[in-house]
RNA sequence: GCGGACAUAGUCUAGCGGUCAGGACUGAAGCUUCCCAAGCUUCGAACCCGGGUUCGAAUCCCGGUGUCCGCACCA
């Protein structure tokens, strides 16, 4: 670790192209920004990482995994606020042709411009005369938004949307995983897939994608219990964290920053903990790990708190996972929008027995004179207690119109129901993580560079597209017959290998270290006469001598992880 | 989206109006009992795309695309 030089991010995206990690995606027809492509060990790679995810939020947490779609109908993203929140609305000057946020030009002309369509800002401007700094006029106010539109079905089919996040698929959802998690709380669930977002200006390579692969799962909580059972386990463990009252960077236990208020509950604070140890074991530096807490002015629309964890990388402090408390916001959207129940049964210890005031119908005047709406109004009294009531009348809707109903219509009666519960609307606790955003950190991370300029990438094992580079020391004199019997014996254990026998064992080394592969095995002399063979240790070249027999076992070992509990 | 710089094999680069576009590394085949990018032989591989100027364009001009740097943007 002496000898590391810093990583340039071209050095890496050179790396990952000559490597096959990632390519510019259309490169023959010159490329599109914004969009690359995983090549053979990228793809790998892409695929250890969200396993080694699977294992913590599936297998240890137990959430549940759904795989939706990524086109969904435009009421989804209506709901979402997607379709409304995720615009910017822009003019350009005629003269000059800068472009600015029409709303920031609007500023002072309205108590707020955000909140204005595009015809009201452009009327706006238009009526205040309002110019660009060079003096011209401006274009019209042109909309601007970051999801990619389609339409579904032939000719004009109904307006469509590539999802701006994986997490609508999990909401949509939520009756049916509710009734497959019991109908308890809490329970999560989680998704892997792309994410779609047609960016102004893609830059930095894979940290601003048009199209990216996503990690995200949806806790959902009792709103009123954010009590983590294995909170405790993990209350001593210290990270750096800079909280967003004075910004600076602080080192502690989890327990100290919830109990001072500093990470909002306990829940927020085990995911915190779980991304720190997902981080670190898909191979970042924890020394180039902190999480930052969103300031309040950051915030999205729907977050109540929000933690990001962020990678120190070639771009500067990088956010690759965001740990929100999105409180009931989701789910209230889509009640709104769909009139589906998405709430949760809270079951109390024994049924209760309240008495309330309750609107009772009297159908005899009812039915005559609303004939057919009288059902439905029935149901709308029944909904009301008597603190609807104003001044001796109680207002309904009859085919869209209200209607007061007088003491004819309708009778307070004091009622003794039995209550087994109450529904509540589940809070949501969502960490989303950047999968492109963590596999490029990890690269950098593992990335090491001696003076001579031999390079070496120490990803993690877990993560290691090749696990064993499997070499006789030459082809030749039965080694290489011995070398594929070896390779094939590591293959049938579904450890992944690469067999190479061109060239010196010095390249076919480097070979494997660029490619991040952690253990050489490689056959000689004496395998042929002894049974034993090389083990070379990628980090730190060292070599043991072990018998043939045991290679398979002694890299299984070495690729078995443990869950934490 | 605006301004600036840049664009040559997989990678890094030489060439800046005129022979088969040169080199290094990588890659492939082979030789060498070869454990850390050794050596030798042979081979493969490039002028971002489209127009224009010119007898002739990798080279000059225009447009596009991409990359990088600023600005803006980043729910």
């Amino acid at each position: 670790m002496n000898q590391m030089k810093e990583v340039s991010s071209g050095e890496m995206l050179s790396l990952c192209k000559r490597r096959g990690f990632i390519y510019p995606a259309y490169e023959i027809y010159g490329g599109i920004a914004g969009l690359y492509d995983y090549g053979p060990l990228g793809t790998a790679l892409k695929g250890n990482i969200a396993d080694l995810w699977r294992r913590i939020y599936a297998l240890q947490e137990g959430f549940v995994e759904i795989d939706g779609d990524s086109v969904g109908p435009e009421a989804v993203f209506k709901a979402s606020g997607h379709v409304d929140n995720f615009a910017d609305l822009s003019v350009t000057c005629k003269e000059c042709g800068e472009s600015f946020r029409a709303d920031h030009l609007a500023k002072g002309l309205h108590p707020n411009p955000d909140s204005l369509s595009a015809e009201d800002l452009q009327r706006l401007l238009r009526d205040n005369g309002v110019k660009c700094p060079c003096g011209g006029e401006f274009a019209d106010v042109e909309e601007f938004n970051l999801m990619f539109k389609t339409r579904i079905g032939p000719g004009g089919g109904r307006t469509g949307y590539l999802r701006p996040e994986t997490a609508q698929s999990i909401f949509v959802n939520y009756v049916n995983l509710y009734r497959h998690c019991r109908e308890r709380l809490p329970f999560g669930c989680i998704q892997v897939g792309r994410g779609y977002r047609n960016e102004i200006s893609p830059r930095q390579g894979v940290i601003r994608l048009r199209e990216f692969n996503m990690m995200e799962a949806e806790l959902f909580v009792d709103p009123e219990d954010k009590t983590w059972p294995r909170y405790m386990d993990v209350r001593d463990r210290k990270v750096r964290l800079v909280p967003n009252t004075d910004e600076k960077e602080v080192e502690m236990t989890l327990g100290e920053a919830v109990d001072s208020g500093i990470i909002g509950n306990e829940t927020l604070g085990y995911f915190i903990w779980v991304t720190y140890d997902f981080l670190t074991s898909a191979g970042i530096d924890p020394q180039r790990l902190r999480f930052r807490q969103h300031l309040k002015t950051e915030m999205a629309h729907y977050a109540a708190d929000c933690w990001d964890a962020e990678t120190l990388i070639s771009f500067g402090w990088t956010e690759i996972v965001g740990i929100a408390d999105r409180g009931c916001w989701d789910l209230s959207q889509h009640i709104k929008h769909s009139k589906a129940d998405l709430t949760a049964f809270k079951r109390f210890d024994e049924p209760r027995d309240v008495e309330r005031d309750a609107v009772k119908p009297k159908f005899g005047a009812l039915g005559p004179r609303f004939k057919g709406a009288a059902g439905d109004i029935k149901k709308q009294l029944e909904s009301m207690d008597a603190s609807a009531v104003h001044d001796g009348l109680v207002t309904v809707t009859v085919n869209g119109e209200p209607v007061d109903l007088d003491t004819a219509y309708y009778e307070v009666v004091r009622v003794k129901e039995k209550v087994n519960g109450v529904r509540v609307v589940p809070h949501v606790i969502e960490p989303s993580h950047g999968l492109d955003r963590i596999l490029y950190s990890c690269l950098e991370h593992a990335y090491t560079e001696k003076e001579d300029g031999y390079v070496t990438l120490r990803l993690k094992p877990a993560v290691a597209p090749i696990k064993v580079g499997v070499f006789p020391l030459m082809a030749k004199d039965g080694m290489a017959e011995v070398a594929k019997a070896l390779d094939m014996a590591l293959r049938e254990e579904g450890i992944v290998t690469y067999y190479d026998d061109s060239g010196s064992i010095g390249r076919r080394y480097a070979r494997m270290d660029e490619a991040g592969t952690p253990w050489c095995v490689t056959v000689d002399y004496d395998t042929l006469e002894k049974g034993d063979v090389t083990v070379r240790e990628r980090d730190t070249a060292e070599q043991k001598r072990i018998s043939a027999d045991d290679v398979v076992t002694w890299v299984r070992d070495r690729l078995r992880r443990k869950l934490s509990y």
